[in-house]
RNA sequence: CGGGGCGUAGCGCAGCCUGGUAGCGCACCUGCUUUGGGAGCAGGGUGUCGGAGGUUCGAAUCCUCUCGCCCCGACCA
């Protein structure tokens, strides 16, 4: 392909809405463009490197056993009401009607229709198991989406599900599509690690996520310094600390005093107010759940972890109770709960153990109780692991490590469903006693063109994006210098098309352009191999040979050019 | 959905407060010179100033409504 024919808008300054740098260098190097918010086009040279992501999942999918299918975009309403999911998902699901009036929604991922087309088709356990994948369009209705294709509305999307007829086999499949997302991601050249996670809105009992390190992650992954516990920090276990055992310093007990805390609602405020450390204050939060009202109480300093709070409550549902109810439990203004005389159901976070003289809400407007004890002033009905963890809390895992927080782009998910979606929807097969049984699932995505973000993010640097070769749009970068030399373009042309009949994708800048406009874009576009025409070079009858990602340029004889550039590809980097 | 901000040339922005008929850099087009890290000179403006309505002799500028985009938050008392 030559410079001159693609459609290629290179920018030099980047669009004002562009944050992170894989968003301002894809919109800088011709890779996207935005049609509306979270919603792009992808330009030639990005849907290359979209294709070159989708090839190696491809490749490594059916080498795993899996079997590449297409599924509609469209689905009909009915397929999401019997998994229940249409009331569920909420407003991520973008919901259309069709000239009938009919409900019909955009997939968001595609468990209901899959599990419809299996149910279908299979009524025996000789028929199983069946991994079936698709790489294709999805839409969520995104919050808030942002960072170019990192989360973007729509977004192309490696989604595969698997049915299996027993447990046993449904384990092994989940273990197969662990391996092989760590080869898909090691032949992308990332850095990434597999974490355990949150199942989220697409239910199930176990899962897995793969994050690429990256500073700009917007998940956050703690992960142990001693053994290789690593998991979502949604999802991180905390050993519980000290002796869970109060009154082991040497502070006594005082007696329990209300003060006037005028307006002082939050941690801050108050632990400013009153002139204490924030881990001294009760946290105390008002839920409303499947289980009725709860209290829950984490320390000043530490954050709720819904997810754990659900668990540990068995809660099918669970959120934040409005104002209103919060006035109903506490018969005070929000920003002023405690468990002192609180009639709901308590549960607390094991540091709640350990506290002394604490600080609560007095559940009335404008006061807070100081010096409030455990047992004495309040009860618990249960403990339990509820708060996010933080940098250097314990690894429940191992004896004496400690947990280490790193951010991460979630590129890929894997998850054992179980029998949610088969049990909802009838998805039964005969085993051999001829029993009718619920098919086991799994489900495992790869976002492909995050996974082309993630890169960039790991590999580039001031001038622009630097291609790991297997995801690169374009082998190498060819750049005469002189387009309106003749002993150069003749070379060029000829290097060019040896390239070519060797079966390599290259890349030629044929622009009537100066040489520091062609070098600067070519570091921008960060295809891995440049070799530069010029009439210096050209004396000694050779061409000057750069990677984009090294700083040394030598010079090879044209001869010998084909035999290199072979050898840089197949080394694979 | 709540808060904040922005919308002026393809991109990045100024002008708006204090109304007077639209500008800067880059890009783009023409010509000449130049040609190894984003060239120089000369010429060219490519714009419903997001849209609609209003105030005014006159609106990019003031007012109202609306659309789009961006940032922060959106359960953390």
């Amino acid at each position: 392909m030559k410079f001159s024919k693609i459609f290629l808008p290179t920018l030099k300054d980047a669009p004002s809405d562009a944050e992170v740098v894989s968003h301002r260098l894809m919109v800088r190097a011709g890779l996207i463009r935005k049609v509306a918010s979270g919603i792009y086009n992808y330009l030639p040279l990005g849907l290359r490197v979209i294709r070159k992501v989708e090839n190696i999942v491809r490749e490594e999918m059916n080498k795993a056993g899996a079997q590449e299918v297409s599924m509609p975009m469209v689905v009909p309403s009915e397929l999401w009401q019997e998994s229940g999911r249409w009331e569920v998902y909420g407003k991520e699901l973008l919901r259309i009607k069709d000239r009938h009036e009919r409900d019909f929604c955009l997939g968001p991922t595609h468990e209901e229709i899959i599990t419809d087309m299996v149910r279908g088709e299979v009524r025996s356990y000789r028929q199983l198991p069946l991994n079936l994948y698709q790489i294709q369009t999805k839409f969520r209705d995104e919050i808030r989406p942002r960072f170019g294709l990192m989360r973007g509305r729509e977004f192309i999307m490696k989604d595969a599900y698997s049915f299996h007829a027993t447990e046993e086999d449904a384990d092994k499949e989940y273990q197969n599509m662990y391996d092989t997302y760590c080869r898909i991601f090691e032949r992308c050249g990332l850095k990434f690690r597999a974490v355990e996670a949150e199942t989220g809105a697409i239910g199930g009992r176990f899962s897995h996520e793969f994050m690429v390190l990256a500073d700009t992650g917007e998940d956050a992954v703690a992960s142990c310094n001693k053994c290789n516990y690593a998991a979502n920090v949604e999802r991180a276990e905390i050993k519980s600390q000290g002796s869970g055992v109060r009154g082991q310093g040497s502070e006594k007990d005082k007696p329990l005093e209300k003060v006037s805390t005028p307006g002082m609602k939050t941690v801050e405020e108050v632990s400013g107010f009153l002139k204490t450390a924030p881990e001294r204050l009760i946290k105390t939060l008002i839920y409303n759940s499947d289980k009725g009202i709860i209290a829950a109480l984490v320390r000043g300093d530490h954050e709720m972890n819904e997810a754990k709070l659900k668990r540990t409550l068995d809660a099918s549902w669970l959120n934040l109770a409005d104002e209103e109810a919060v006035r109903k439990a506490t018969n005070a203004p929000s920003g002023f709960a405690g468990p002192v005389g609180l009639k709901t159901k308590i549960i607390a976070d094991y540091s709640i153990q350990t506290i002394i003289n604490g600080i609560t809400g007095a559940n009335e407007a404008d006061a807070h109780f100081i010096n409030v004890n455990l047992d004495r002033d309040f009860k618990v009905g249960t403990f339990g692991d509820l708060r996010m963890v933080v940098a250097d809390d314990l690894c429940l895992r191992c004896a004496d490590g400690k947990l280490e927080i790193f951010r991460g782009i979630e590129v890929g998910h894997v998850f054992k469903l179980g029998t949610k979606y088969s049990e909802a929807m009838n998805a039964t097969f005969l085993n051999e006693k001829g029993e009718e049984k619920s098919m086991i699932m799994g489900c495992y995505g790869i976002g492909i063109g995050r996974t082309a973000a993630a890169s960039i993010e790991q590999n580039h640097d001031e001038k622009g994006i630097i291609w790991p070769m297997p995801l690169a749009p374009f082998h190498a970068h060819l750049i005469p210098l002189n387009v309106n030399d003749k002993a150069i373009m003749t070379t060029a042309e000829a290097v060019y098309k040896n390239l070519i009949n060797a079966g390599l994708d290259v890349f030629m800048d044929d622009r009537d352009e100066r040489a520091g406009t062609k070098f600067n874009d070519a570091d921008l576009i960060g295809i891995p191999i440049r070799i530069t025409v010029g009439s210096k070079a050209l004396k000694e009858s050779s061409v000057e040979i750069k990677m984009r990602k090294a700083a040394d340029v030598s010079l090879i004889k044209i001869d010998d050019v084909k035999k290199k550039v072979l050898e840089i590809v197949s080394s694979g980097r």
